[in-house]
DNA sequence: TGAATATATCCGCATATCCGGATATAAGGA
DNA sequence: TCCTTATATCCGGATATGCGGATATATTCA
């Protein structure tokens, strides 16, 4: 029962959901989730640890790089929830905003790993 | 974007989740909360102020009792999330306890209306 | 009207959470 | 090994949230 409300409190967080919200897409490193949102870095580094311990994200060591994606090794109930955001996120206008910086900045990066 | 924050707030506390619980079996007034969770009046009061402000129960005054029940007519985000609270609350030892008791709460009282 | 009951709100206090700059840690390249 | 880059954690301060006793409000009944 901790785990459940700690589920929703990482879900309670306007800044953690439009990360969620980038990570629909795949996998990304946390500069990418910074340059994204324009936020500092760690602010977005918080909150990514608060969604990892919270059991939506996963993350792994790519050299210097440090790679978020969501959780998919997730129970049923994540997994349900997750698809539930994925219906809602893409309503709110900040959300819309972010993914298409996401676009733009991904394209401007260019293929190949970070810079 | 401020609806959406707030609504997973309100999920994010172990009392509010047990309330809810409780209105899966339909409306109960303030006292019948307080009775079976064994809380003090103004905490389930509290928490229930922050339910209705969150758009997850209505309320509705029958004489001198508020009678709450869940949002019903909630939009269909809501209602899918109530839907997977109903699979999950069921598999916590505290919630089955407290549905427990308010079987047992609602026997004692008998039908008809609070005391 | 006055007392009793049901509920909401107020209050002070404790704790949690957020923020973002500063600092620590880890990896890679020169 | 030293420097740079990427990320995590620390820190102090602001705000939010939780608690439960005390009080205010609303309703009913005598």
């Amino acid at each position: 029962m901790e785990n459940i409300t700690q589920f929703f409190k990482a879900l309670g967080d306007i800044t953690r959901l439009r990360i969620l919200a980038l990570l629909f897409y795949g996998e990304l490193c946390v500069c990418d989730i910074t340059e994204t949102l324009n936020l500092p870095q760690s602010t977005v580094s918080r909150h990514l640890a608060y969604l990892r311990n919270a059991g939506l994200v996963n993350c792994r060591r790519m050299q210097k790089w440090m790679h978020y994606r969501l959780n998919t090794k997730s129970n049923s109930f994540m997994q349900d929830a997750i698809e539930l955001l994925k219906k809602q996120l893409p309503d709110l206008t900040t959300i819309q905003e972010d993914q298409a910086n996401l676009k733009i900045y991904l394209r401007e990066k260019g293929e190949g790993s970070c810079k």
